[in-house]
DNA sequence: GTCAGGGATGACAACGTTGTCAATTTGCAT
DNA sequence: ATGCAAATTGACAACGTTGTCATCCCTGAC
């Protein structure tokens, strides 16, 4: 019976070694393995040396539910979010891991549903039960002032990703999207291909991104002197269908748009089949415009001009944030304007007949 | 100084209880909280509800990382998977996570690179380090035998999600899709519809389900009656680029291809720009049919016809089946066969002029 | 040669929970 | 009442790690 104590008592696969079989083996307390694995000043480079080699020998990796257990330091961060759009999601996941494994954090994905009565008791049961450093807050969460506060109060440190057109210095810390502004370069596009009744189709009011891309078209028109007609702004939420009934309405008025601005690419994809449902030929008869750049406005047909927003990259400097202002730094908040993309759904009005 | 011994001491803010702070308001050992918790048998009535006050009162909830560093039992499993289609992904979580929630298990996501050389060890790492109880893989990883060996050897607990026309008992535990089978019903629908020239676009290699989706195609064909035209028949990736390219190159063929079946909706999506790029009307000209029942085959124009995959409910039945093995039951395989869904992207050939 | 100062190291307790096993209480037949 | 098995409960150690604090060793100044 030559096996190490540990291995006999354990109830792990025996070749799983611990921070003990380390400072067996390299003949250290257990306490440099710990300071060499933390990358703790203090170490001789000989005896790191040898830890790094013991380490090395026995495959040892440390135990994250021990570490965090005794540790004041927290290792995994939260990622809450509610919103059905697929692609939006992934991307967000995406670029959160990949500053998580950058950072040495873990990842805890929480989706949930926005409209729970006692969000902010989930939440700060799962912040407190999974030892989380914080949260990034995805929209329409990352805009609910109430659940902010509440969460603050819990003192659960957080990162939000919002639609704003600056900085809103409110003291949460965030990553803004400038939807504002990326609208108003699409209603622009518009104008200057000669479209005057422009239809918007509104987005899910729980999103303040709607009410923002709202603005950016406003500001738009009035910057160019076209008078906003009411009849051709409908309201309605980021789905195919309601950009397919919008679309309907719009088309259906005496005197339609010539072009249609849905609030995303969803909108802008039931758009496209209410065109085809009425005949209408898009781009000749009807311009159409999405935001958001999802893979269908690329594969769609006519493809669709749309806004690109660089998720992943919010993403990551959401949690890059987050990190580092748990460890007392902060990098500052930052803003991201979605870009332009021209595709084939919008050309040059049909002249009248 | 009349605060408890463990608020002094903590340095998680004063509000959070430990079960030693549960005990002693409850006036039992710190065993019988556990107890309590962990539902064991063998606590009286009257002891359990005291308890329960007790945990209501300080609002207490047992952490994660000492449960799982003391206890044999594990609380999470790992989701395994490396593949693009966003939806398929948001669906697999969803089913998974549901069914963890409910038994109360975590679920640590794991996007990871299938081609990565030290994968297994990868893997391995990543269920030592965080405990977990064992994996879900989702395919093209649940398919590599040789990785399913090695974790085999390293003691790691999974059941995969694969595509097969029947249970393979390999011992390795699994859900599978029978796509052979709704592939063969996408085939039999285009056959019935008229058509004899159907062309077939592969999905990628590394996936077991292009195979099993072309032999279904074979098969019905076979059974048809119809021979088998290797013209009609173009290797590609589950990608819309590549659903283009074949599509473009059956139709410039001297005797084209009256309907076309992509292997999936993505590459039915390149199929369906092809044709309009190359001036035909869908469904009348040309017949598409993709897999996979995608939100897109909803919206494109026309809708494709296509199979519906119960995603989620097949993540839920393969986390449900490890959960069960983990307990040392096991309430077996199943298959799932996705299910013809006939949309307007297929019609009666056009007569031959 | 002694001593201060700082770098390197280690002993030990603690994090919050559950497993083991023994002690106590209960219920029930005698 | 009494005895005995079963039900209930508790004391204690242990999981694998890090924080605190003490000790040791070395260097260089006196």
């Amino acid at each position: 019976m030559n096996r190490s104590e540990s291995e006999r008592k354990r109830n792990r696969p025996p070749e799983t070694a611990t921070i003990r079989d380390v400072a067996r083996q390299a003949r250290v307390s257990l306490k440099t393995v710990s300071r060499v694995i933390n990358g703790e000043a203090s170490v001789r480079e000989e005896t790191r040396a040898r830890v790094l080699q013991a380490i090395d020998t026995l495959d040892y990796r440390p135990d994250l539910s021990a570490r965090s257990l005794r540790s004041a330091r927290a290792y995994a961060v939260g990622l809450v979010y509610d919103n059905p759009n697929p692609y939006y999601i992934i991307a967000v996941q995406q670029g959160a891991l990949s500053v998580c494994r950058e950072m040495g954090f873990g990842l805890q994905i929480h989706p949930c549903d926005s409209k729970a009565p006692r969000l902010a008791e989930e939440l700060h049961d799962l912040v407190r039960r999974s030892r989380l450093a914080g949260l990034v807050l995805a929209p329409p969460m990352s805009e609910h002032v109430a659940l902010l506060r509440k969460l603050t109060a819990y003192d659960i440190p957080l990162v939000r990703i919002i639609s704003a057109a600056e900085d809103p210095r409110d003291g949460f810390p965030c990553v803004f999207v400038d939807d504002r502004d990326a609208a108003y370069a699409i209603t622009e596009h518009l104008i200057q291909l000669g479209h005057v009744r422009i239809g918007f189709l509104w987005g899910g009011k729980q999103h303040r991104s709607s009410p923002e891309r709202y603005k950016g078209y406003e500001q738009a028109l009035h910057d160019y002197g076209i008078k906003l007609a009411k009849e051709l702004v409908v309201e309605g939420d980021y789905s195919f269908d309601d950009g397919f009934r919008g679309a309907r309405r719009l088309l259906a008025l005496p005197d339609p748009p010539t072009a249609i601005f849905g609030s995303n690419d969803e909108i802008a994809a039931g758009v496209l089949a209410a065109a085809r449902a009425g005949g209408l030929h898009v781009p000749y008869d009807l311009s159409v415009a999405g935001f958001e750049d999802s893979p269908f406005s690329r594969h769609s047909w006519p493809s669709l001009t749309t806004a690109r927003q660089l998720t992943e990259q919010i993403a990551q400097h959401a949690t890059r944030l987050l990190i580092a202002r748990l460890r007392g730094g902060d990098i500052g908040n930052e803003g991201f304007s979605p870009e332009l993309v021209v595709r084939g759904s919008t050309a040059p009005p049909r002249p009248r007949h």
